[in-house]
DNA sequence: AGAATAAGGTAACACACTGTAACAATAAGC
DNA sequence: GCTTATTGTTACAGTGTGTTACCTTATTCT
């Protein structure tokens, strides 16, 4: 990739000038946008790598830019809010942030995440399961996104984990993709206030581990989530992706 | 959008400055008023995100300016008021009121309050919100405002108490969106009393559970209110809106 | 090939979070 | 008064999740 291009998005032009100015001190190319407008008629216009979205942009929702967005497209959003409140709320699966930060934040955090950001999506699609509460299925296998459920081949509803679910939605937003752990950690936690390098031991590999106890025929010798030695995990199963 | 800015209104000096420096610990822009005419002023001088009016302003009343407010604008406000008897007509939507909090109050819980709104502002205009929209529906249930009355896919007619109500009400106002315990608990607590933060304890889930007991087909594994695990809860079916 | 080394699998544990039954306090009828 | 319903609190049980420790498997080295 040449240059990262990141479209900075606020209706507020101080905060606006302020984050471009940053961001271009940086290395990186930042086109300013203050609507959902302005955004689009960027995005048409050239290739954009990553957005920053306030969350509050006066009349306009962000969360319903970035859904509205994601459902036409694949591109990585970082959300900014002065809302300390709001953060819980990215960790949902239906607003499709691939990170967050509160405002007023830590320059060196924010940059620390663009470019975390940045780079696994350069492998990957965007670790965000994709918006829009869609259905996939594998292998015989449902996963109903409205409902949140999750049905064998046979029919039958199977109990999954909180976390057990998004892992496997990360997985199956990334089919044949394979991903480390740290970016499956990444994806799971939208990490929020704390540090971007949590080395959190070996809890991907044990939930990985219970996601194949669930959902393989045979648990030692996995066929939908393979390992990748030295590397991590990928989901080795066609996904069909139906839409509601 | 930057920081949100509030307006602090009442007549009173110190209760003014004691508010306006509370809101601003908090990281929020706060601006005085003492009269409706500093008001004007300052909206017509800037953007205002959320007001907090006194009922009572010595010879002008808040009520009587909120509603000549609300013919121009579409602002956000919270009422304050010593009296904690006509709260109810508060919450009743002629007055025009987003929220409502009797003083002395409660400093979290008049923060939970204000966050509640700005964050509702972002996806429902304040006009919508107060709009009399009575009737909801999810899963086959019908939720009439017009009785307070709650019937269960067959027709019949389930009976929630007071609060269970006011938690089914709140959920299907934030459907798919996570509410932590303290959102939920702001929203209900109509008293402005004593403690507001933790000290409430397990009141929450309890309060939950027997909700689950009452619209849960099989409470064991709900479907409408879903457990966000180290968040709080979700309403996770559609809720359909329907206009007196 | 066999040994040494690195990496992943997983059982067992610890801990925090949630569900809920039982009780207490209070209000509302009758 | 007594009874009943509502609501919050407490206590305990159940569940989910991360860590540790040990075992198995794969890779590399000689």
């Amino acid at each position: 990739m040449a240059i990262p291009r990141l479209l900075v998005v606020d209706d507020d032009p101080e905060m606006r000038s302020m984050l471009t100015q940053f961001i271009r001190q940086n290395g990186f190319i930042a086109l300013p946008a203050a609507t959902e407008s302005d955004i689009r008629k960027q995005i048409s216009a050239d290739r954009i790598d990553l957005i920053l979205l306030d969350v509050m942009l006066g009349d306009e929702s962000g969360i319903d830019i970035c859904q509205s967005l994601r459902a036409e497209q694949d591109v990585p959003v970082i959300f900014i809010s002065a809302l300390s409140a709001d953060h819980h709320r990215m960790k949902g699966y239906e607003v499709g942030a691939d990170d967050y930060i509160a405002k007023p934040f830590n320059p060196n955090l924010l940059l620390a995440r663009v470019k975390a950001v940045l780079s696994r999506a350069q492998r990957t699609s965007s670790l965000a399961y994709r918006r829009r509460i869609k259905t996939f299925g594998f292998d015989g296998w449902i996963y109903e996104g409205k409902r949140d459920e999750v049905r064998a081949p046979g029919g039958y509803q199977v109990a999954l984990s909180q976390k057990e679910t998004a892992l496997l939605k990360v997985f199956l937003a990334n089919a044949h993709i394979p991903l480390t752990r740290e970016e499956i950690a990444a994806a799971l936690d939208v990490t929020g206030e704390s540090d971007g390098t949590e080395a959190t031991g070996r809890a991907i590999d044990v939930l990985v581990g219970r996601l194949r106890t669930k959902i393989e025929k045979d648990p030692k010798t996995p066929k939908l989530v393979r390992t990748a030695r030295g590397v991590g995990y990928v989901f080795s199963a066609d996904v069909e992706v139906k839409e509601d």
